[in-house]
DNA sequence: GCTTTGAGTGTACGAACGTTCACTCATTTG
DNA sequence: CAAATGAGTGAACGTTCGTACACTCAAAGC
């Protein structure tokens, strides 16, 4: 019981961060109030800003902490398992085991995307740029994209990214019934190799 | 003077919905109230129950209304101007022309889709779903497709009608700076060329 | 051990919320 | 022309909202 001071405050934190995810599921940051907030940890309302100065810094946090999630997934995409004969099916695979299990922080993040306060959109808009970003660089490593333009990597990395964000709220959509999981899993993977193999092809016939 | 009832109660009824429409833009429809739009209409709060049931039902109607603007651009879409060498040069041509002409409608569509009141978005999802049902139809009647499965159609057509929503929300973010604008159709065209590419390819390469 | 600190409390406020109800009064109807 | 209709009014209700302020009382620091 040495560091109990900070401890505790850091828990109730936690819980004001937990609480606000449970709630905004289903509508939005934009419809939560802080009283409900409040009430779901167990503090008085007042008790709230030894935390955060509004919701939206509530919001602006949870991104943070969101995007933490995704970029562990990104992380176990981009070291895909050798074992995966295909990096298609590994993909595929590593994000929808990652968005089931931290399906509240890919909820989030789809949902406060496009309709969350201006600040909070902003921001996730911001790192899923980042993303893209990423992606065309790891594309880049690809043995024969050495003659894409950067142009091409951006336009290409962006369509994946459109892709893979639709597939993570279908998956969400799916949550709990396993044939309409494998179902959006399949199809995915479909239109990843679509994607792949036009990209190839377009760029071999327009060079 | 002759029908001045009913059509006042419509007129009121357009004010209802154009108020709406205006307020959610920024947030959503969960995070509005009724007074709101009473105020913004200029009636009385309770006048609001003349017209609609709940905010819900309000949603709904925009829904509908929303999705017969939407219509209209694939209806444009559909018979695409011949003077345009290349169907996708003048999709895109007619998809960031409608999205920017009926801005409110567009934006409503987005974000409600992932954040609107349950009903509302059940609702957009399932027009969304009729819309990938037709765009299967339209491309099974393109010549060459007919070995393709219909399966091959429906992972097809999601994969572009996702495509598609993502431009028209970068459209409608990019609006009023015509080079973003003009830089989101170029990332369309493209995208869309390596999407018809990779699934012929990918097609010929499979059956 | 005495003092300081700061997370959490409790009360209180004015504003906005959805909904109720009884109403007005111009238009429509018969 | 009298009666019925129905869009819009206005006051009132019980809630919930964000926030201000003065407070408690363990843990942390000296």
């Amino acid at each position: 019981m040495t560091v109990t001071r900070i401890e505790q405050k850091e828990r109730t934190r936690r819980a004001i961060l937990d609480a606000a995810l449970r709630l905004c599921e289903g509508s939005s940051l934009v419809a939560l109030s802080l009283r409900q907030v409040a009430k779901e940890v167990g503090i008085v309302p007042t008790a709230f800003y030894r935390h955060f100065d509004s919701l939206e810094s509530l919001g602006l946090a949870l991104v943070d902490e969101s995007f933490v999630s995704l970029r562990a997934m990104l992380r176990d995409v981009r070291r895909s398992d050798p074992a995966f004969a295909d990096i298609v099916d590994s993909s595929v695979d590593v994000l929808s085991r990652h968005v089931k299990e931290e399906h509240d922080h890919f909820a989030f993040i789809a949902r406060e995307r496009t309709a969350g306060p201006p600040a909070v959109r902003h921001s996730i808009r911001h790192e899923i740029e980042l993303c893209e970003r990423e992606l065309a660089a790891d594309l880049a490593r690809f043995p024969g994209t050495d003659v894409w333009s950067s142009e091409d990597l951006r336009v290409l990395s962006n369509l994946i990214v459109t892709a893979m964000v639709a597939t993570a709220e279908q998956i969400l959509l799916a949550a709990g019934r396993p044939e309409a999981e494998a179902r959006v899993a399949q199809t995915a993977r479909t239109q990843l190799r679509m994607v792949l193999i036009g990209a190839l092809r377009w760029r071999s016939s327009t060079d």
